[in-house]
DNA sequence: TTCCTTGCAAACGATTTGCATTGGA
DNA sequence: TCCAATGCAAATCGTTTGCAAGGAA
């Protein structure tokens, strides 16, 4: 954590945005879990410390400023984690049973292959291409 | 519409499922719509003939029994569309700025390389891998 | 002081469910 | 007839917001 905190302040505040004890401890836990996380998971793995409404304004806060990274489950249910600045680009390993997500790291090989695809795919579409998002589905150890 | 109703009547048929008024409505509604769509959005297509909870009740019914494919989209709301087995496996453009979702068809060499890439990014990490989801994410004709 | 941040409670909105009624095979 | 399907209203639940109090610069 220590190494990223001073990029992190910088980064907030150069928005006019504080790094203060909640958050810092909410960024803390979720280097710690080292995965998307969802708002409940996050509230009771810091002991209920911070309120809910509290940690989700946080995390609108810090998602914005670009710090965290958030994604839609298909259980409906929003996860966080660290950007890919701190954590390196990415993709996840979605489990249909039970919701969990991991991550897992291409190499630069795969990773450009997967941007040769989105490429292609975007072209003569009229669509702006921006990122791409590429997911696993399927069974994770425990749920099989 | 006409051409699929069969099929869909015979795999709902094979578990006691019908195929009413209501959900023949949806299932053209979705077809004619051409993507994926909220229940907000098929609804008020309808004429809001179809209450709400019904209409909810048919979707989730529908994609129980391999009709319809649902997504959860980055804006919190699910989509429906038609299943891959009606409209052919294909991919999402997603638009940041308004949530909407268009198809990608993938030629089959570029599903080739896709499916090559899950298989090594699975590989290995106890993960038993059922299917993917590759999303382009940009900004759509209207929002740019 | 100024303005961002917090906490509590209340509000929201998409989706789900209880229950009595309707309707299709 | 029998059981799935429907409609309405009420309940859920993750997430958001109003507002007054707290805290850092």
């Amino acid at each position: 954590m220590q190494h990223i905190e001073p990029s992190v302040e910088k980064r907030l505040a150069a928005e006019g945005i504080r790094l203060t004890g909640g958050r810092r401890q909410t960024i803390a836990t979720l280097a710690a879990m080292g995965g998307p996380r969802t708002a409940a998971e996050i509230h009771s793995e810091t002991g209920d410390s911070i309120p809910l409404s509290s940690l989700y304004r946080s995390l609108a806060v810090l998602t914005d400023a670009g710090i965290l990274a958030s994604h839609h489950g298909s259980d409906g249910v929003i996860r966080f984690e660290l950007a890919e600045w701190f954590t390196g680009h990415h993709h996840h390993l979605v489990c249909v049973e039970c919701g969990a997500v991991f991550d897992v790291i291409p190499t630069a090989d795969q990773e450009r292959r997967m941007a040769r695809l989105v490429e292609e795919m975007a072209a003569g579409t009229g669509f702006a291409a921006a990122g791409h998002r590429f997911e696993i589905e399927g069974l994770c150890s425990k749920c099989r």
